[in-house]
This record gives C-alpha cells, sequence and structure tokens, in this order.
DNA sequence: CTGTTAGCGCTTTCAC
DNA sequence: GTGAAAGCGCTAACAG
C-alpha cells in the first residue's frame, strides 16, 4: 500500500490535478470556493500528503537548507544548528545536516550531496583549514561551491569567506569579528595581569583559530606586552586538555616565573580541556594560573570558575547564515554579501588575579 | 545556467540515457569498461551530479533518514543526533533536521513533512508527553505515524513506544531503562545518606521524567526509605534552576531538618541549573546538599563537583535507533523491534557525604 | 550488453 | 475558472 497521490484526489473530487494541484498547494489562480472544499475534503478522506520530491523536481527547488558542521555535538556547532533550523522553520524549509569533522574532503563531498538534493542554499559553518595538506581539498571545495552557486544555489558563511571561492551574488558571509574580540580580550587581560601569556590554539591553517591567535597577540603587542607563546593542538576538548597537561607540567617546574601564567584557549571548549588538564594535576584556577575562552558556549556558562571569554550571538549567527542565503531574497538589491555580528568580552572570574582561594 | 542531466552527459558520450545510469549510479548490470569510461569522462567534463529528487522519485526512496528533536542545541539530543548521524553516513543517507520543543502538535508537523519528503526512515528522539492537554495532539502524531508506517516508512524511537500507535512491523524502539536505572540511582544514594531526598522532575507527563522519577521513588521504597517529595519545573535548565532555588531557601531555613537534602534531578542539565541556584544562594555542593542527576552529558564531566549520575550511551542510542529503523534490515527477519541498551551509575563527589569543604 | 519505452507525482503553460 | 498536455530528471522493465 503506497501513499495516495493528487490524480486519486482530483479523481476522488471529480475534478483535474491541474485544479486539484491549484488548491492544495498556493498558486496564483484561485479555484472556485466550492471546488475547493471538495478537493481539500478529498483530500483529507484520503490523507494525501504531496510528495514534496516530485514536486521539487518540478518546481527546480526543494525547500532544503544543507547545513554543514563539524560536528553536531559540539556545543558551538549545535547552537549555530539551532539559529539555522530557527530560520528555516521561518520560510518554512527544511535542514538538511552533514557533518565533516573538519575536512575539506568531506565537505567538498556534503556540498555535492546538497546539490544532488537540489537544496536552496547550503550554509557553511566551521573553520576552514588551510593546512597545506588540505591544499587540494580545498581548492575542489571551493569549485564544487562555485559550480553549486553557478547552478542558482546561494552559500552562507560562518566566519570568513571561502578561500579561492569566488562567484559573485552566491555567497552571504555572516563576518565574526574574532581577531579584534580576541584582541580585545587581550587588552582587557592584559590591564590586571603580572605573568607571562599563553596561546592554546588548534592546529595551524585553521582560519577561526589562527585569526583569535592573531588577534590576542596583536592585542597583547597592544598593551606593550611580549608575543606569547602558541601551543598548537586539536580544536576541541582533547586539545584543551592535552595542552593543559603540558602547562601543569611547566607551572609544577616553576616555569612561570613566580607569577601566574595566563592562558587564552581558541575556544570555550579547549579551555574547559585545559582547565579539566589543570585540575587533574592538583592545580587550581584561578589560584595556579588564569584562563579565558571564547565562544561563550551556553552549557559551559555555569562551569566553576566561570570562565572569561568573548560572548557570540551563536543562534543568530546560524540564522543570519541561513536568512542570508535565502533565496527568497533575490530581486531585492539590497540584499548586501555581508552581515556582521559582533561580540562581547566577559571578564569572569578565571582571570581574578585577587581572588579568594580558587 | 541549471545543472546538466544525464540525457547531456548520455549525448556527449554517445549512448543512451539508460546506459548512462547504469555506470553512473549503481545498477545490477555493469556496462563494458570502454563505454563505461567514456560516460564517466563526459560525466566529469560537464560536472554532472545526479539530481537526487529525481532519483528519489523513480526509486520511491529518498535516502533520507528524519530526526525529530525537541532542541538540536540540547546535549542530550545533539550527543543521540551525532549517532543518527554517524548511522546515516554508514548507510550512505542524509539525515533531515525537525525541532519541535517537544510539542506533540509540532511532533506531528515534522512527520507529516518527512513523510512528503518520503523519507525512508524516521527517527523519534525526545519523550512524548501525556500531559492531559496534549491528548489530542499526540493521537494524531501516533496516528501521522502510523500512516506514515503503513506507506512503508520506518520509525525509530528512543525510550517507549509511542503512545497509541500500532503498526506491526513499522516501529523499532530503543529501550532505555531509564526506571531501573534510576531505581539503582536511589539504592546506590541511600547507602551512605541521612537526609531527605527530593527530586526535582520535568513536567507530569512527561514520559521520561516520570520514568525516572517512579524509579528513584522505587529504589528509595526498596531501600526501607519514605517516598520524597517531587518538584515539578520545566525538563531543562531553567527549570532545574527555578526548583533549585525554591530548595536553597528552605534549605536556608532549615528546612532540611538538621541533614542535607539530596537531590535527584531528572536530568543532568536541571541538575547543572539546579547546582548554579544553591550557588547563587552562596550554598555549596555537596558541603549543603548532595545532588544528582542523569544522562552523563559528556560537555558536563569537567563540571565541578563532578556529577553524580546515570551514564547513558547516548550517541549509540542514536545509532541503534536510525541502524534499526533502517530499511536495509527487511526480509531479514531476525530483525527485531527493540534494542536496548544500558547505563550505569557514576557516583561522582557531588553526592560525597564525607568530603572535603566543597 | 545496450537502447526504447514508460512512467514516478507534480506543476505549468496553453487552450477552452 | 478549469482541463489537457507536456515535461522536470531519472530508473526500470522490456526488447533487441
Amino acid at each position: 500500500m503506497t501513499a495516495s497521490t493528487l490524480s486519486e484526489v482530483a479523481k476522488l473530487a471529480g475534478v483535474s490535478p491541474a485544479t486539484a494541484s491549484r488548491v492544495l498547494n498556493g498558486s496564483a489562480r484561485t479555484p472556485a470556493p466550492e471546488i475547493a472544499e471538495r478537493v481539500r475534503q478529498a483530500a483529507d478522506t484520503l490523507g494525501y500528503i504531496a510528495n514534496a520530491q516530485a514536486q521539487g523536481l518540478a518546481k527546480a527547488r526543494s525547500g532544503l537548507i544543507g547545513l554543514i558542521v563539524h560536528d553536531i555535538a559540539d556545543p558551538y556547532f549545535s547552537a549555530i544548528a539551532r539559529g539555522v533550523q530557527a530560520a528555516a522553520r521561518e520560510q518554512g524549509k527544511m535542514v538538511l545536516l552533514a557533518t565533516t569533522e573538519g575536512t575539506p574532503a568531506d565537505e567538498r563531498a556534503a556540498v555535492a550531496a546538497f546539490a544532488a538534493r537540489r537544496a536552496d542554499s547550503i550554509v557553511i559553518a566551521g573553520s576552514r583549514s588551510t593546512q597545506p595538506g588540505d591544499k587540494d581539498s580545498n581548492t575542489e571545495l571551493a569549485a564544487e561551491l562555485d559550480r553549486y552557486c553557478r547552478n542558482g544555489g546561494k552559500v552562507g558563511v560562518v566566519g570568513h569567506s571561502i578561500v579561492g571561492a569566488s562567484h559573485p551574488d552566491g555567497y552571504h558571509v555572516v563576518d565574526v569579528p574574532n581577531e579584534e574580540l580576541a584582541a580585545k580580550l587581550a587588552v582587557e587581560l592584559s590591564a590586571g595581569t603580572q605573568g607571562d601569556f599563553v596561546i592554546i590554539g588548534g592546529p595551524e591553517g585553521r582560519l577561526t583559530s589562527d585569526d583569535r591567535i592573531r588577534g590576542f597577540q596583536r592585542g597583547l603587542s597592544d598593551a606593550g606586552l611580549p608575543e606569547a607563546e602558541v601551543i598548537r593542538s586539536r580544536f576541541n576538548r582533547e586539545g584543551g586538555y592535552e595542552a593543559g597537561l603540558q602547562l601543569a607540567a611547566r607551572i609544577k617546574a616553576g616555569q612561570s616565573g613566580g607569577t601566574r601564567f595566563c592562558i587564552f584557549a581558541a575556544n570555550d571548549v579547549m579551555a574547559i580541556g585545559a582547565v579539566a588538564a589543570l585540575r587533574s594535576e592538583g592545580l587550581r584556577i584561578p589560584r595556579d594560573a588564569l584562563i579565558a575562552g571564547f565562544d561563550d558556549i551556553e552549557t559551559l556558562r555555569d562551569f566553576r570558575p566561570p570562565l572569561t571569554t568573548v560572548s557570540l550571538p551563536l543562534e543568530e549567527i546560524g540564522r543570519l547564515a541561513a536568512l542570508g542565503s535565502s533565496n527568497d531574497r533575490d530581486g531585492s538589491e539590497d540584499a548586501s554579501a555581508h552581515s556582521s555580528v559582533t561580540g562581547t568580552v566577559v571578564l569572569r572570574r578565571s582571570t581574578e588575579t585577587a581572588s579568594a582561594p580558587g
């Protein structure tokens, strides 16, 4: 037994499929009210549900928004996903999910898959990587995206524009001032801090991480401080943990020079990992080291000590990326290729210098 | 400019569309290697990407898995989503996401939308509610699901079977022994605890919450303890916070009878909210109250004090729900309608009675 | 092994 | 305002 079709409904209502289509799904022409009612009734008794695939084929649009993230369970991405989902709902669309673990090759594949499904737009979140080894895949990713745009697709990018991508009018990027905010954070932290700064960042070439590191260094420099050492690790909790272990060893060996290290982790999740590592070594925050993160992940706000960080409107970022890349905005020439959001430095106890025992 | 089609590829390669289809997309019959190469080349130069909608229409399958959650940003759901996504990838499918905030009406709508898209299977996570006000929508949800099954769809359910749903062979439920585990937790906690037990639960009728509460009460009873008071709140962090405030007031008023309350929050996120509330009132865990949660959310594992909880294999649950409801398993009669997972009680410092000052 | 012929279910000119 | 007809791009018998 298979789902009932439009023509079955039409037959039951004693009208043509065309008419049935007109009443059941929005159309310019509006059939007579009496006819319409008859059709609706027929549809109802048959439990008719339009076949979106057939509609998509006929209309060359799918009502789908493709979302590409590294890992949907990462709170950074799931917050963005929530925003994308909200935007989709507003537009009566659905979101298709792809996770890539950040590898450009997988991202390319995801774009191709979305293109195959004729997604109306694609939102790509998560930093692209510019590591040498990824060079080719990155080029291919850009090519795939350009091709998608050429065929009429819109893409929303979170963070920075895709390297190498260049289709006019196809991309909408939501600029996140990672660098500026990191600089600001550095400046604010340097005001009340004595010890050496250390940065825990993601692998080199990971754009978001690089931006934040660069910004932080600039901020230090602006404050007249020397450049901070950078420890590279994975851009997740585990990476933070590993880096934290290294630092713990050095702190215990007295390498912090009599003062506390002030650690900047390039994202909150890494920061939490680092804190966990320090703790596992018997160290305390902020007693033995100061630490700050980036993102202001909601689930982590109840963490103790409260984490100094840069608050980003993640959900809004997702919304903007999805809305900005909406096809609905074509024609209107005010549709800019960029939207921007802003974040705020939030100083909390994890970087308090004059504190009660942690 | 629109994407190129199969027939264009076929023409370029000098073969029929059928042949082109056979080489480009898996088929039983394998064309001659030489022909195949020619077709592949043509496809490549044209940048051909198959139209999945058209394929879906023709094959009456979409390669889509629909996933229904309350909130994708809730770590409980995003962990499950990760599992579903993993299963989808294994099967070469994509996941369609719908969020419903737990309202049965929205869930029904999501099922209909998935049915319209001809999703091969639907995974529905998140507790259904049996609140009186939701009765009708619940019936409709069950009806919608049944209809979906009748049309050949498979549905995977996390937790408990859908109330009122009854299509033979359509449902696969991943049983989560919420009640048993909660009972076990209660028993283990009661071993070393003096004070009164208090339960912070979700709204009445929220199945998962109800199961856990019931189990916990049973465990207490098995341990020879009186039934615990239940505070009802929303099933999220805010709900936990509000309940926590109430409890804080009572603790400060000395209502805990000289001993510490032992609080059981029906999920980790609520527990964290409650802890935050207690802290905001100057109370400490476990010094002034003990607290346990449920789920063992990954992001919360670095929380201090470490939260006693019941660890659930969330990702695996998602995987099983998606795999179990896979269409691939038809024919094989060993495909049971249930899979089950087990969890473990994890005692951590948040319920330690003889502890250093918290 | 390859090509031809019908559709899959819906939308949409185009006549009436 | 309504119906007839021609696809949307692909797959699946069925012949050759």
